[in-house]
RNA sequence: GUCCCCAUCGUCUAGUCAGGUCCAGGACAUCGGCCUUUCACGCCGACAACACCGGUUCAAAUCCGGUUGGGGACGCCA
């Protein structure tokens, strides 16, 4: 069997969303299942729309995903020659032919045919010019386009989907598309195949919205002789009111960028986009990279289109629930000394960052990400939420505040006298930071859950969080018996 | 308007190809409960779907036809 050549081909005209996100994924899948090889193409022939920072965007969206190609990327572009050569081919071949129809013209008969709710397609005006008659426009000056002329045939043109299945269609539904503008420069339909067949892709895994480009491309692959490569089309990616998902009309939300900076694990993001629009059969929902490659197949991607569930303004589900659970997921079971790595990046650049964390204070740091990681969401809570493990300079919770504290005016003696009999303890353990909080309580006839509760706000600035005394150990007696202390000073006072 | 694709809980889905084991299973979310110094995890439980109508059959979520609904395409964009 020959080697399975795959592409990615996106547009920069914009971020890399979900939606090219999730087909980049299912052809990298497919290329590393079957031992293939995954080309990068930016297809960048619509110069007015195409920039820079687009390219750069998308090929960072795709190294934070970890999904790496194997060649490129290569920039269409830079074929042009080859573009145009094989639109001359089948100019000379006749299975092309000049178009003098004006945009303007083009424009009213579609309008005409959209007001009169007839069929838009184009009404082949051009399509049986003579020699003579083109040689004259020409002359005139007229620009022209260069349209494919669709075969005159009966019956159907189909393809076997992998997804899909069978898709037959009637050619007289097939337009007779313009391959090259009136400029000369070569157009997406004739770009796409020509690099298709240069790279010898035999696999396109695209979504759904590309059917009817499908059936034009089949004619063009026929055209310049090139065999057929598997084609298999993806249900869309739609938002909560149905709608296909497009950078445009949603934004930051359906960005991977945008999951990246919420601090989203790389491979927690790819396994909900696996499972957005496919399933083994099972109910297996986690997998590992390796697992996912093994298990991933075409003929299980549904054929109905998948609903992004996002949400917005609620601070916990800020986008598909799901998403952030399969997140919280790996975020709780990852190797502690991988997650280690990510959280550095975060306390780096919040500026919490000690080096001591890498080498003294290692077991230490790691040991902490440990006890903390249970209540977290995404990456960006270690330094929002568990600032306090890092940080001296940490917000104190208003909520809990006026819960656990202000609630109770006598903890302005409680706690430092607390904090006077941790700092006399012969062994601050577990056992006995527990034992002494437990003997206050019982001592001042008060439930233990006052002082500990109180505590753990005041230490951590947070209502919620680890059992207290393993809090305790972990940030140590001098910065606790520090914060106890300071308990006054959430009281107003000084 | 024309053509194409699709149709199971709010969402992701299993089951459909090979009809019976499905008064439809799992997960997320939601709501209860247990656990607990808090919260979360975990565990237990609840809520919740075969779009509709016909046909075939002893039997249909599964096969067939139609209807409705949703999506996509119809560019000198990709």
């Amino acid at each position: 069997m020959t080697e399975t050549r795959l592409r990615f081909p996106p547009s920069p005209t914009g971020y890399l969303h979900i939606g090219g996100a999730r087909t980049a994924l299912y052809n990298w899948l497919y290329a590393r299942q079957t031992g293939g090889k995954l080309i990068l193409r930016i297809e960048d022939t619509d110069t007015g729309r195409s920039s820079l920072e687009s390219i750069q965007g998308i090929i960072e969206g795709l190294e934070w995903l970890g999904i790496d190609f194997d060649e490129g990327p290569y920039f269409q572009t830079d074929f042009e020659a080859e573009h145009i050569a094989a639109a001359q081919k089948l100019l000379n071949q006749g299975a092309a032919y000049k178009c003098f129809c004006t945009k303007e013209e083009l424009d009213a008969k579609r309008e005409a045919a959209l007001a009169a709710k007839k069929p838009l397609g184009y009404d082949r005006t051009c399509r049986n010019l003579s020699a003579d008659e083109v040689a004259e426009k020409e002359a005139a000056g007229l620009p022209s386009v260069i349209r494919f002329k669709v075969p005159e045939r009966t019956g159907t043109l189909g393809y076997d989907d992998r997804i899909l299945g069978r898709i037959d269609t009637n050619y007289s539904e097939i337009d007779d598309f313009v391959i090259v503008r009136s400029n000369g420069k070569p157009l997406y339909l004739l770009c796409n195949v020509v690099d298709d067949i240069r790279d010898r892709i035999t696999h396109i895994i695209r979504g759904q919205d590309h059917m009817t480009n499908t059936l034009k491309q089949i004619l063009l692959y026929e055209a310049l002789r090139a065999p057929l490569p598997v084609f298999a089309h993806m249900p869309l990616t739609l938002d909560t009111k149905k709608a296909k998902i497009s950078k445009r009309s949603h934004g930051e939300i359906v960005a991977v960028q945008f999951y990246r900076d919420c601090g989203f694990l790389p491979w927690a993001f790819n396994n909900f986009l696996a499972l957005l629009g496919w399933s083994a059969g099972n109910d297996q929902e986690f997998y590992s990279k390796e697992e996912l490659i093994r298990e991933f197949s075409l003929e299980r991607i549904n054929k109905s289109s998948a609903i992004f569930n996002f949400q917005k303004n609620d601070p916990k589900f800020f986008t598909d629930p799901k998403a952030i659970f399969i997140n919280e997921h790996y975020l709780r079971t990852m190797d502690i000394g991988e997650l280690g790595k990510m959280v550095k990046k975060e306390l780096e650049s919040a500026g919490l960052w000690k080096d001591a964390y890498d080498t003294d204070q290692k077991e230490w740091y790691l040991s902490t990400l440990d006890l903390i990681r249970d209540r977290f969401h995404t990456l960006k809570d270690f330094t929002s939420l568990g600032r306090a493990y890092f940080a001296d300079d940490f917000e104190i919770d208003p909520k809990p505040l006026a819960k656990n504290v202000l609630k109770y005016e006598e903890l302005q003696q409680w706690l430092p006298q607390l904090a006077d009999r941790y700092e006399k303890l012969a062994e601050f353990s577990l056992e006995e930071t527990e034992r002494v909080a437990r003997e206050l309580a019982e001592e001042l006839a008060i439930k233990p859950g006052v002082i500990i509760n109180a505590m753990r706000t005041v230490v951590t600035g947070q209502l919620a969080g680890p059992s207290m005394f393993d809090i305790i150990i972990t940030i140590g007696r001098e910065k606790i018996v520090r914060r106890l202390r300071d308990v006054g000073k959430l009281f107003g006072q000084e």
